[in-house]
DNA sequence: GTTCTTACA
DNA sequence: TGTAAGCA
């Protein structure tokens, strides 16, 4: 089933598609291609074009972002994830089974959890006192 | 009609 | 982040 990836790397989304599939506004797609995450492919006319993968990826940044992780550590995790492609695309050469890349890319998720963005939560309290 | 860049409330 | 302006 290689050539289902292969449909998945394919940019054929513009922006107005991935909005409404992330739910996400063209501005914030777009600031988060400034912070070097998710980078679309452009065509002839300078539009951004967008594949299956990025909508992946953007779904899962919207996820960390609700769950109070800031651009920072999302830029790792994004680091993260193109190390996790080289080591896709290795698999075949080295033995690595899905297994290994699965607990691999879990250790380094939680290897950033201690990035959470908590500022909000320390103003709350400075509040109360 | 849709998207792009830049700039400002 | 939203939104407006001026292009393509």
């Amino acid at each position: 089933m290689k050539e289902k990836e292969l449909r998945r790397s394919l940019s054929v989304l513009p922006i107005g598609t991935v909005m409404k599939l992330t739910d996400l506004s063209a501005r914030q797609i777009r600031y988060y291609e400034q912070q070097g995450l998710v980078i679309p492919e452009r065509n002839e006319g300078n539009r951004r074009m967008y594949s299956l993968n990025n909508v992946d990826s953007l779904l899962e940044i919207k996820d960390y972002l609700s769950e109070g992780i800031n651009m920072a550590g999302i830029r790792q995790i994004y680091a993260q994830q193109k190390e996790e492609e080289t080591a896709q695309k290795n698999r075949l050469q080295q033995s690595l089974t899905d297994k290994d890349v699965r607990r691999i890319l879990h250790e380094e998720l939680e290897a950033v959890s201690g990035l959470t963005d908590r500022s909000q939560d320390l103003d709350i309290h400075k509040k109360k006192l």
